[in-house]
DNA sequence: CGATATTGACAAGAAACGTTGTCAGATTTG
DNA sequence: CAAATCTGACAACGTTTCTTGTCAATATCG
């Protein structure tokens, strides 16, 4: 008496698991906005729902609660992120680390700007909920640290002269572009993008010379 | 027919405000205790008030909800440690930047370290909770930027000269000690202090000799 | 001592939300 | 066309929490 076709059927001309995917893209957009209108805190299934156009039912078949949907939007976010960056980074044609840095910074926080409920995702809504996505921030944080001191390759060991945790430090350059991302974001964007890009050169510029750069 | 004595009676010695206040301390202590155990979105009022040996009703005495006792307790773990640096900042005779930023950097993260439980409502509990909250923290920021930021008197007429934005740029260098802390915390304080001390100095220090310094 | 204020334990109302279930209508397949 | 699947709107259950209220026991004041 069991219907055993559980494959599935195509409708509107697509594909079950394309719908399927389709509408799990729709909660995670839909997510981003409410996460910006109202916070995470103050989103609810229903309302992130109601703004993808579907149903509650639909939630459940992408995620398994609210926080998955959270941890999927950040990770939509930071490859979206990721992959405007690589692309800006791609056609240079120089090792000269200031240009490297400027151009990732640039295309950072233009992104930031020409999103700024994805800003808001990245750098508010994930911090504090619970440890899993506090994990999951970390583990996005020491990623980008990676990618930073590969450009350094004699950093560790510089950084062991001086008495120095290479780990606490790419976390301190971090934290500056991130809390400059946060400063331009809560003023408004009050500034003009340049400066902000000037601004974190400051500080990362500083220390690449003195610590960083070939030279002793 | 109704009692018109309002003024308070003594108790337990004690007058009618003492009590109150010792009630309200009781709840803010408790508060840094349970937030550092299960977060303060995992906190409730009742796992407070017993945390606290207090009754519902007395949580409601000193505080108009769940997030008002969260900004006392940031207020109150803020006004500790700015006490704490102020104290050892005291004796120091030198105007040396160096020496000022590192007493202070010490100060702060060896409290941080000494209490956890406060370093948690400090770093991470307060981000993301509401628009008030964000309110009180970034207040809090800018107000520590200007407390640096009197100490290079001339860095603002330098800074537009370069074309740089003071209060993002401030705010870098908060963000790089605030990161620190964080990865430092996050770690459970793996590295010993003197190097997270002078991991931040490396990035204060390279920023202080190159923008701020007297010397141009 | 008697009246009143204070305290602590706990009940109860109300609201919000997550999660699952129902069901009629639309769409596809044979 | 007929059966099966898919969709969307919405109801309903259970849980949790905030918040206010009740009441007896305890301490103070006159």
């Amino acid at each position: 008496m069991e219907t055993e076709i559980r494959s599935g059927r195509r409708y509107k001309g697509v594909s079950n698991e394309q719908r399927r995917a389709e509408r799990r893209e729709k909660l995670v957009d839909a997510a981003i906005a409410v996460y910006g209108a109202v916070g995470y805190h103050g989103a609810t299934v229903r309302a992130i729902c109601a703004e993808a156009g579907l149903t509650e039912r639909y939630f459940y078949e992408s995620f398994e609660n609210g926080e998955a949907l959270l941890a999927a939007a950040f990770e939509a976010v930071m490859a979206r992120l990721t992959e405007e960056v690589m692309t800006a980074l791609a056609p240079l044609s120089t090792f000269d680390m200031g240009s490297i840095v400027r151009t990732a910074l640039a295309t950072y926080y233009g992104q930031l700007r020409a999103n700024p409920n994805e800003a808001r995702v990245f750098l508010v809504e994930i911090l504090g909920v619970s440890p899993r996505m506090d994990t999951i921030y970390w583990d996005t944080i020491r990623q980008v640290s990676l990618s930073i001191l590969r450009f350094a390759p004699d950093a560790a060991e510089r950084a062991d002269d001086l008495g120095l945790d290479l780990d606490l430090f790419a976390d301190g350059l971090i934290g500056a572009v991130v809390q400059i991302a946060l400063g331009w974001v809560r003023s408004g964007y009050a500034a003009p993008i340049d400066t902000v890009v000037e601004t974190a050169m400051a500080i990362l510029g500083a220390v690449n010379r003195e610590y960083l750069s070939p030279r002793a």
